[in-house]
DNA sequence: GACCTGCTGCGGTATG
């Protein structure tokens, strides 16, 4: 029988297996094989649906296929590591198929959370040949003292879906135990699986240890995807931002298809757009919905249902991002603007995985911006322009957390851990000076806590090196471990009366004491946060300053604004976009003009008895956000009495009593606006104080959970509150504070792009001074009438609302063009 | 920040 060459350089147990199967063996599958066997470490970078998980198994099957089952063993051979817990079960169910049908003599097992203690016990004693796992649970086999046996005969470990966690604090604890992994066992390859990324180099680099050369393998590219602009009875809203209006299209397509994933932003969308398509749904579709703040329970009989074939659709969040591969999707809807083309291209992919079947995607803007999003994040796709993120600096309360496991394992040598850690690629730049901090935290807490015995947490052995001090360190740390901190919610309290309700914390970071918005109803004034509730009063009449939005939306990357600017500046890009956005667009160029790309538009008008000023900006609404905060400050001492602003991805509006001068915006716009007044802004808002919450969390200076109880949120925030401030008082350079100021950094990322944004637009402001709102701030304005946006008549309120807002934007003359 | 993701082991006693 002729065999196909490349499946003939496959052992011909294997090559028969392929052939059994009706398969061809690919070309990265055999690259890997290859690599692997000459000892490199290998990066492959293939699509879903090209045999990617197989790819990474493929050396160690073949290694293992001669093993001698008799053999007594005290170590493993592979180890995988994936990002979700459903994945490693996924995964070794699939491994038992060719194991089986060759009669190999391989044991494999998974080790997660949900293994069972006698499991887990036998697990140590006795290993598989292949332990399929995650980031937290390889930390916990890391912290027992047999690890070193147990790792010893390592040789390969996989990583599936690198690039998800490459950049997080939880793949920093990932890579961190890698670089241990590399240690204990010097032979040990590393094979990192992922999705198409914009820096493969960069990812690549967190699977290098050691002098082992490395190579990145890339699989073939699926076909192009198909992705289509969806416009209901070619009407877009004006704004809103759930798109119900689209639901019954959306019950259309899923008729029409096979199987449809129906992709949202946020759980409310997805509960909304569900109950939407289920009203409608008088043919008795199989319809799911599937997203985190469901019962696990519910969603694995979701996901059973989903690989059994027997749902026509689920609306998701990005719980569905990742995971288990179904075969049968044929259609992915994404509700709202994508917000990024790599989310796109990773929706898109979730569906047809026969490489060579192009993927169908349908895109639903709700609102006339979101159409130009959405036409831009097409585009991006198309041309697989993916968006690049700043790599993470070295978190340091990771680096604590890490330190303490190896603790746990044995005694450390704090000289040979610093050559250690700084082989994994986050903490190469970590200065010695800084790691003696960190480690000196952990073993005393750091000079202001040395006080105290309970961090008192290692000892020093005979030999020199440092150990967990007491069971007890070692039970708080395998209690505690991993970089997972449940972010809380607040109560929202008038005065020291009853709570009116709970908001989530990162809404209330940004407020400052005085600030105006609106909650369960009533307008309120923040006063402050005392333990675990916002704290409030009534405020008099009048509009929030910071309006609340029911969930949030994703901030827009950069590449996309780029692009959503380069289709306002080019007629020619806007033909093909719908009537009622071209019809937009052009009353907006006969009321005023449209934003471009060199320069920063500024509308600014009179309305009702306020003063508006809208800035084109189209940085993102966090960048928005902040910019609105420093922006409002200045105002107000240049006497603009300033009201309240509002932030959108694409522009931020403010309103005042007073209009500003030509001259006075470029002043408000200066520069200087991130540096005292940013500094300022961060030390009063209660930003800072989170952070170092989670600081502390991670690097094991608060308990998450005691034996025989959970802490209460509350404790935690208690906790962290008074140790913060002993902090900020006796050891202002604590190593703590030092990283929480570096988390606040980072998670400010955006003050970065508002940096550069100010400088972009230094001397290019250009301030019209109209009669009357303009078509363009039509969609912001909308929403201001609303203060509570999440139940579901609220899209039809806002288009209501919108109608006079409309009409007074199209109407009439032609606005004044006047410069001011 | 949207949305996700994960998570003792021991020494004791009772039971088959």
């Amino acid at each position: 029988m002729d065999q196909p060459i490349a499946t003939s350089l496959l052992p011909p147990r294997f090559a028969a297996w392929f052939q059994g199967r009706g398969w061809q063996v690919h070309d990265h599958q055999l690259a890997v094989l290859r690599a692997v066997e000459a000892g490199r470490s290998v990066l492959l970078i293939a699509p879903t649906g090209g045999g990617k998980t197989l790819a990474g198994f493929l050396p160690s099957l073949v290694e293992l296929a001669d093993a001698d089952p008799k053999e007594k063993r005290t170590g493993i051979h592979t180890l995988y590591i994936s990002p979700l817990k459903a994945l490693t079960v996924d995964v070794a169910r699939n491994l038992e198929t060719p194991i089986a049908e060759m009669g190999l003599p391989i044991e494999s097992e998974t080790r997660t959370g949900d293994t069972p203690q006698n499991r887990r016990q036998r697990q140590r004693k006795h290993p598989p040949h292949i332990l399929l796992t995650t980031p937290e649970s390889l930390a916990l086999l890391l912290s027992y003292s047999e690890a070193p046996d147990y790792f010893a005969s390592l040789k390969t470990v996989i990583i599936d879906e690198l690039y998800a966690i490459a950049d997080t604090k939880r793949g920093q604890l990932l890579t961190l135990g890698l670089a241990r992994l590399a240690r204990l066992a010097p032979q040990c390859r590393f094979l990192g699986l992922s999705a198409t990324v914009a820096a493969p180099e960069r990812v690549a680099q967190h699977l290098n240890y050691g002098a082992r050369p490395l190579d990145i393998i890339r699989g073939r590219d699926g076909a192009q995807p198909e992705i289509g602009i969806m416009i209901p009875d070619a009407h877009v809203p004006w704004s809103g931002r759930m798109a119900l209006h689209a639901v019954p299209a959306i019950y259309e397509e899923i008729k029409r298809h096979k199987t449809t994933l129906v992709f949202v932003n946020t759980r409310a969308q997805a509960e909304l757009v569900f109950q939407g398509l289920w009203r409608l749904n008088d043919d008795n579709l199989a319809i799911g919905l599937h997203h985190g703040s469901l019962a696990v329970e519910q969603r694995r009989k979701i996901e059973a249902a989903m690989a059994r074939g027997a749902l026509r659709a689920v609306v998701a969040t990005s719980s569905l991002d990742l995971g288990i591969d179904w075969g049968d999707i044929d259609l992915v809807i994404q509700v709202g603007a994508p917000k990024g083309a790599s989310r796109l291209l990773q929706r898109i992919g979730r569906a047809n995985h026969r490489l060579d079947e192009p993927s169908r995607a349908l895109l639903v803007p709700a609102n006339r911006f979101e159409v130009l999003e959405c036409k831009a994040a097409i585009e991006a796709a198309l041309e697989k322009d993916l968006d690049e993120y700043p790599p993470r600096p070295y978190c340091l309360d990771v680096l604590a957390q890490h330190i303490l496991c190896l603790a746990c394992a044995g005694s450390v040598n704090p000289d040979a851990l610093y050559l250690e850690v700084t082989t994994a690629a986050s903490y190469a730049s970590l200065p010695r000076e800084e790691f003696d901090r960190v480690f000196a935290f952990v073993r005393d807490g750091g000079y202001a806590l040395k006080a105290y015995d309970r961090w008192k947490r290692l000892r020093q052995m005979p030999d020199g090196g440092w150990r967990a001090a007491n069971m007890t360190v070692v039970r708080q740390y395998r209690m505690n471990v991993g970089t997972i901190v449940e972010s809380p919610m607040l109560k929202v309290r008038l005065g020291r009366g009853q709570a009116l309700g709970e908001v989530e914390e990162w809404f209330v970071q940004g407020l400052l004491p005085g600030d105006t918005f609106m909650f369960a109803g009533r307008l309120l004034r923040f006063e402050g946060i005392r333990e675990m509730s916002v704290v409030c009063s009534l405020a008099k009449s009048g509009e929030p300053k910071v309006p609340v939005y029911g969930g949030g939306r994703l901030p827009l990357t950069t590449d996309l604004a780029e692009r959503v600017r380069a289709i306002l500046e080019d007629r020619r890009q806007q033909r093909d976009l719908p009537d009622d956005v071209q019809e937009w667009l052009r009353l907006q160029r006969w009321r005023s003009v449209l934003p471009t790309r060199s320069r920063l538009l500024i509308e600014s008008f009179p309305r009702g008895n306020k003063e508006f000023l809208v800035a084109y900006c189209f940085e993102g609404r966090i960048a928005h956000q902040t910019l609105g905060m420093l922006l409002t400050r200045r105002m107000e001492r240049a006497g603009l009495k300033p009201l309240g602003f509002v932030a959108t991805d694409y522009v931020l509006a403010t309103w005042a009593l007073g209009a500003p001068t030509q001259e006075q915006v470029e002043r408000l716009f200066a520069e200087d606006m991130l540096g005292d007044d940013l500094e300022e802004w961060l030390e009063d808002s209660s930003m800072l104080r989170r952070s170092f919450r989670n600081v502390a969390v991670i690097a094991g200076l608060i308990e998450r959970r005691h034996p025989g109880e959970e802490k209460s949120r509350r404790q935690i925030t208690f906790n962290a509150d008074l140790i913060y401030d002993v902090l900020r008082k006796h050891e202002p350079d604590h190593i703590l504070l030092h990283a929480t100021r570096q988390d606040a950094a980072w998670n400010l990322a955006d003050v970065q792009r508002l940096g550069d944004f100010l400088k972009r637009v230094q001397g290019r402001i250009d301030v019209r001074r109209l009669d009357r709102v303009t078509p363009l701030a039509v969609p912001v304005l909308v929403t201001l009438g609303s203060t509570e946006v999440g139940n579901e008549a609220m899209d039809a309120l806002l288009e209501e609302a919108a109608a006079d807002l409309i009409e007074e934007a199209t109407s009439g003359e032609p606005g004044q063009e006047a410069m001011l």
